[in-house]
This record gives structure tokens, C-alpha cells and sequence, in this order.
DNA sequence: GTCTATACGATGATAGAC
DNA sequence: GTCTATCATCGTATAGAC
């Protein structure tokens, strides 16, 4: 199997999906048609088909992607030496929040209501922040805090469970009053 | 003009509105199809047009109504003799939620980021029950903690911005954990 | 792999009888 | 006002050449 045209291969469909996004970000999911992505993306329709089945994989795709990139950020502060306490940590993930994504996320939770794949997509990606924001605020409890381990990480769960809820409301808020952003041409 | 005309036909688009807010809650905003909502309605195609310009009018009417819905259950608290505390009031917020309208709410969400006048109507929707919150924190402010009534109004807006979202939070939580239901027929 | 052109299905909306 | 039947449009997906 040759790598590098898997990973070509792969670069295209980030490029593609990466394209989708902006077109989600602005029109939404259904009202996006291929024929906006192929101009968003420069490709032809018959070039996105061969990267995705159709048109409901190509929005997972999205969707991962969208979802994943704010999982990432997380992860970077969870692996830190000094844990910030849970005011910090939620500040920052709030100044973290980009428009164009709150917008797509907000839309994937729309979508998520209906259509089961979406649903599973943001579940899982819910649970993992949650269980990263859990683990962060641990680690505060157990290094700056000086709690037991045991009772820190037992502490630590609702303490989490409210951030990600401040940090969804909050990412509702800045997709709904962040205007929309032309097209770069 | 015969008020009772007007009646029965307020009557009648509050009854399409209620079948279409049926088929959102099952299949999304977009995915209901104008047979869907005859099916559901028992109404035909024809009638539907008859009470609503096109399909974008009839969906603003059901987002509304939704909304509406939540912001009324919010009123009667407000003007409740014993006005609950911060915590008692998010606790009958929640307890109050549909999951079936809580669906259609998270999906007006998603619609909002694009369309603006179900932008408009979300925002003006948040904003009028962020100030209803703010008047029962308040008034629970001045009765049972006994703040001066300026200060509390002070206190109140924060307050009412964190009920809000983690109401809000908690909406989403239903809406994505809450299994879709069968049509009753 | 990528393009152009097209087939096919679905859906919003209308016309006209009753 | 409500129905049935129909139209026109749009968008997904595919076929076939390069």
C-alpha cells in the first residue's frame, strides 16, 4: 500500500471537507447544495464523490472535524504542568471559541436531534470533553487544592458537568450574535 | 369584520402549526416535507397554503410557538406570589421541559445561525426570558433575602445570565438524550 | 482523479373544480 | 376553504471522456 497517496488522499478530504465547513457556516447544512461546495472548493462534483459516498458523509466528515478541533484544544490544556482552576479553564475555552465553528456546532446539535449518525458523532465527542474537563479539574483539585486523590476525582464531576454546560451556552451565544462573514473572494 | 371567522381561523393555523412542530420534532426542520404535514394534519396541500404564504412562513409560526410555550411557563413564576430562589427556579425550568419541543428548540438554534428571521425570533424569544428571570431573581432578591430593590436589580443580571444557561444547556442535554417518538396513531 | 453533462427523484407551490 | 392533480424547479448522484 503506498502511503503517500493515502495521505494525499486524506489531504483531499480534509480540503474538501474544510470547503463544506465554510458553506455550512454559512447556509447551514441542508441549505448547502454540492454545487456551493464544489464553488467553495474549486473542485467539480464528480471530484467530491470520490472522496465521500455522499452527501450526508461528507457533513459527519464535517462534523468530526468541526467537533474534534475543540476536543483538541482541551486536550492541550489538560496535558499542562499547571492545571488552572475551573473559572480559568472555562475562560479559556471561551476565548477559544471560534464564530464560523459555533456556528457549524450549533447546527450539528440541530441535526443531531433528527439524524441518528450526527447524534452518535456529537455524543461521543460530548463525553470525551466532558471526561477531559473532569480529568483537568482533577488535577487542580489534587495539585493546587491538596484534595486526596480519591475525593478529587470524585468532586470533580459535577464541577466538570457545569463548565461543559456554561461553555455550550456560551458557544450557543456567540453563534447566534456573530454576524456571518462574507465570502473571502 | 365576523371575529368569529378570524377565531376559527386562527384556530385552524394554530392546528397546522402543532402537526408541523410534530413532524420537526421526528425528522428536523428542513427534512419535513409539506406531505409530511398533511399526513400528520389531516389536512391537504392546498389548505396549508391557504393559511400560510410558503413553507419558510409556516416554520417561523411553529418556532414562535415553541418558544412562546417556554417563555409563558417562565411567566407564571414570575408573577407567583412566593418567588423561588435561584435554585429552585432552574430546578422548575427543567422540570418543565418537553423533550419533544426541546428538540424543535435545539433545531431553531441551528436554523437561527442562517435564517435571519428565525434569528429574530430566537433572540427576541432569549432576551424577553432573560428578563423575565431577571425580574423573579430580583423580586426573590428583595422579598425573602431582603436586598435593597436597586441593589438586587444589580445583582439580579448575572444571575439571570447563568439560570439562562444552564437552562439552556440542560435543554440541549434532553433534547440529544431523549429517544425520538413514535407516531401516535 | 478530475472534469462536463445529464438522468432521476423529490419537493415546494399552484390551478381549478367543488 | 378544501380538495386533487399537476407543474416547475432544484439538487443529488452517476456516466463517460480525458
Amino acid at each position: 500500500m503506498p502511503r503517500l497517496t493515502d495521505a494525499r488522499k486524506e489531504l483531499r478530504r480534509t480540503q474538501i471537507a474544510e470547503a463544506a465547513v465554510r458553506c455550512f457556516s454559512r447556509n447551514g447544512l441542508e441549505r448547502t447544495s454540492i454545487a456551493d461546495i464544489t464553488a467553495e472548493s474549486g473542485l467539480s462534483a464528480g471530484s467530491i464523490y470520490a472522496h465521500y459516498r455522499n452527501k450526508a458523509d461528507l457533513v459527519r466528515a464535517a462534523a468530526r472535524e468541526v467537533l474534534a478541533k475543540r476536543a483538541e484544544v482541551l486536550g492541550e490544556y489538560a496535558a499542562a504542568d499547571a492545571p488552572p482552576g475551573p473559572d480559568e479553564l472555562l475562560s479559556r475555552l471561551i476565548a477559544a471559541i471560534n464564530p464560523a465553528e459555533a456556528r457549524v456546532g450549533v447546527q450539528t446539535w440541530g441535526e443531531a436531534t433528527t439524524d441518528p449518525a450526527i447524534h452518535g458523532i456529537v455524543v461521543d465527542m460530548t463525553d470525551r470533553m466532558r471526561a477531559m474537563l473532569r480529568d483537568c479539574v482533577t488535577a487542580w483539585l489534587v495539585t493546587v487544592e491538596h484534595h486526596e486523590p480519591a475525593e478529587a476525582r470524585e468532586r470533580a464531576v459535577p464541577i466538570a458537568r457545569r463548565i461543559m454546560a456554561l461553555y455550550q451556552a456560551e458557544l450557543l451565544y456567540t453563534a447566534l450574535r456573530t454576524p456571518t462573514e462574507e465570502t473571502a473572494s
